[in-house]
DNA sequence: CTAACAATCATCGTATACAATATTTGTCCG
DNA sequence: CGGACAAATATTGTATACGATGATTGTTAG
């Protein structure tokens, strides 16, 4: 199983103190960035017995690990069949991207009403770091840093809630983008994060959501969303019908 | 158990065809509708035995169901103690007014532009609904009407996915209305669904979305968010140490 | 009377075994 | 060779029993 690349279990403690099992929510966490990171393509079956070898741990906490997931619309649990890496439609892909830009034009406004030392510091790191990557050509780190660059800007206005729905939306656009990238990012959405984070800390507020709203546009335009099904129209071109 | 009052099963059929068991999504929406309709206060123990004998099913569909219930952030699952009725803090009644406020006005704004007559039905049969409810001082199904009508608003704008998350806020700030709520709404708030329907049916987008910020905000007035916490004090007050 | 400790009980967490369902493989027939 | 059907296998769903943890009650000492 695919799975078995990058999602090797260690052995550290649990929060229960038990040293040699993980629990249900790093079981989780495991799974998901796997999802994020694309090292888990959309479609796949997770099996529970798998996971269980995998984690070297009870179907119960699988099963509420995949719960979990499957609340965040990041896995799909069909009844009898298992759990599958969700396939988001076409039609999901415009509303997640649209979501994104009502809630986190919103959130991006209060942090940069809200800035401070801390977050000039976090913001400046992780740019410093997915700058590092790139330089890298590490593209595993890339991704990652890209899609939580994200969520360190959403978790900067001091709302949980609304912070909450942007990691599920977040997800989904992992998921999204894996499925129906057409074209990499140009030169202008990889400065973005910098743009943004230099608005944000001069308290640009208005300038801030406004190029928000464009980023996340620029991402959705890089994106096939006239094909009808991804995951259909990734196996006719695997199979050469296109 | 408070939960026996209008929480008995029914011997339905199920998905699965069994017709002696509920499976665990009619679990989930019963206690759902239950807290959302102000029938399980904040706090309330929901104990798996006695919703496995209430309920007539094994442990298994009534853990999924809680487990459903925690990721909508209706309950709340202490470790080895059991699942609560979530009660809300300040923060949090604050941040969920402001969500909906910004997620709301959102959709509201796509309902207005995307009016049709089954649109025009659903709202007016609705409002329907809560006119004779009211005159009949049926106070459940008053309070059921009230907080079905955003829901029903926000099913109008062809936003799934911002719908779910209204469906969360919409339960939670049930549940911060039980506990903070210092006075009834006024008749200007009682006839601002009928208002927000009429500016949705005729396409005024600008206004509808408007008017519902008012609305949220009124409804965010009327409770006493300066307490520290409202089930302690709601504790102390019934103690008489206020 | 109060506080500390122990025992008991209630409730949740999880392992194991079995049941149910879907998928795959094998066999036979036209 | 292809299709239909049966058997075997894989995987998920669930019941039951036992373990783990927290809450409550009872007892004792100061």
């Amino acid at each position: 199983m695919k799975a078995r690349n990058g999602t090797e279990p260690t052995t550290g403690t649990t929060d229960s103190g038990n040293p040699a099992r993980v629990d249900s929510s790093t079981i989780y966490s495991r799974i998901f960035d796997a999802i994020v990171d694309h090292k888990l393509p959309p479609g796949t079956h997770l099996k529970e017995d798998e996971l269980c070898d995998l984690f070297g741990v009870g179907r119960t906490r699988v099963r509420s690990a995949l719960s979990r997931l499957a609340a965040d619309h990041v896995i799909e649990l069909v009844a009898n069949r298992g759990a599958f890496v969700a396939s988001p439609s076409v039609e999901e892909a415009r509303e997640v991207f649209r979501a994104r830009r009502v809630i986190e034009g919103h959130l991006i406004r209060r942090a940069a009403e809200r800035r401070n030392p801390p977050m000039q510091q976090a913001l400046t790191e992780h740019l410093h770091g997915e700058h590092t990557a790139r330089e890298a050509g590490d593209t595993a780190q890339v991704i990652r840093r890209c899609s939580r660059y994200h969520q360190l800007l959403a978790d900067q206005a001091d709302s949980p809630i609304m912070a909450g729905f942007i990691r599920e939306l977040i997800a989904r656009s992992s998921l999204i983008v894996a499925i129906y990238e057409k074209s990499k990012p140009d030169k202008c959405e990889i400065d973005e994060h910098r743009l943004l984070s230099d608005l944000v800390l001069a308290g640009r507020a208005d300038e801030a959501a406004a190029l928000m709203d464009r980023h996340l546009q620029g991402i959705e335009d890089r994106l096939d969303l006239k094909r009808e099904s991804g995951t259909i129209n990734a196996l006719s071109q695997s199979l050469g019908f296109n």
